[in-house]
DNA sequence: ATCTTTGCAAACTTTTTGCACCAAT
DNA sequence: ATTGGTGCAAAAAGTTTGCAAAGAT
């Protein structure tokens, strides 16, 4: 089974329906990697498929984001991205948008500190961090 | 000199007016304290002064923060959070919208580990941390 | 047959902008 | 007198929603 039909069963076991524009827009994520926007994933899509709305795109989104199967990040001030899988740290460029994924250890430390001293209990992978990459110090 | 009427003089020095609207919208934000968002600034403003327009509150806003006199913070869905001062990392609960400010130097560490690992400089202060405080776990 | 999803247009929220008038320098 | 700021209304940008028709179960 492939992925697409492992994130399309998993509608169906919720209780939602597997559609043409639901299998197309599932396709577009798993084909297409690192995060994006869902203008983006709009694009992509509608390149073979123009009749599939925005709308559309966002109400899938929103379904699989209840499935936990996909997290969306936001990123100052532009749209927010969306990625499949697990919630993870985003580093995001403030000038050229570059999207780095951060490996969740990396904020173990913060994470306990913020617990212990804060009472405070981080969410990782809802927004992003904001910098600056190599090419733009 | 007061707090206000040096930033209003900053301001004054930039080529910029002193204004009746500038005065009462600087004098509010130094007058509240902690993050706020322009709407809450301008039901401050507004309580005293109706006339002035929440435009005028966003270019104001504009205007100190070319100066390096407020900073603003974009939180996860809702509206972007302004504060006077200098740059810092905030805390936002997600339930409750609770904001706390973070000492910087609780983020030495990752700043180090992002720029020796991923040439990455981190900016603190233009995205929130997300989580959830004390009262909402 | 039922209940979900779709496409569309319109609403919504936050922020920005064009413009004519007004005010600070 | 000049330039920059104000209020207003309208536009943007991103996202959500109401609705009737179409489609999945």
């Amino acid at each position: 089974m492939t992925q697409v039909d492992e994130i399309l069963e998993r509608l169906r076991q919720d209780g939602g329906r597997v559609t043409a524009a639901r299998r197309i827009v599932v396709s577009a994520l798993v084909d297409t990697p690192g995060p994006l926007t869902a203008e983006q994933l709009a694009e992509v899509v509608q390149a073979e498929h123009p009749e599939i709305h925005l709308a559309t795109i966002y109400r899938t989104l929103d379904a699989l984001h209840e499935l936990g199967v996909v997290q969306h990040t936001h990123v100052g001030h532009g749209p927010a991205v969306y990625s499949i899988g697990s919630s993870h740290q985003h580093l995001v460029c403030e000038v050229c948008g570059e999207v780095i994924d951060l490996p969740p250890e990396l904020l173990d430390e913060l994470r306990a500190t913020l617990r212990k001293r804060y009472k405070f209990q981080l969410d990782v992978g809802h927004v992003a961090l904001l910098g600056r990459c190599t090419r733009h110090r």
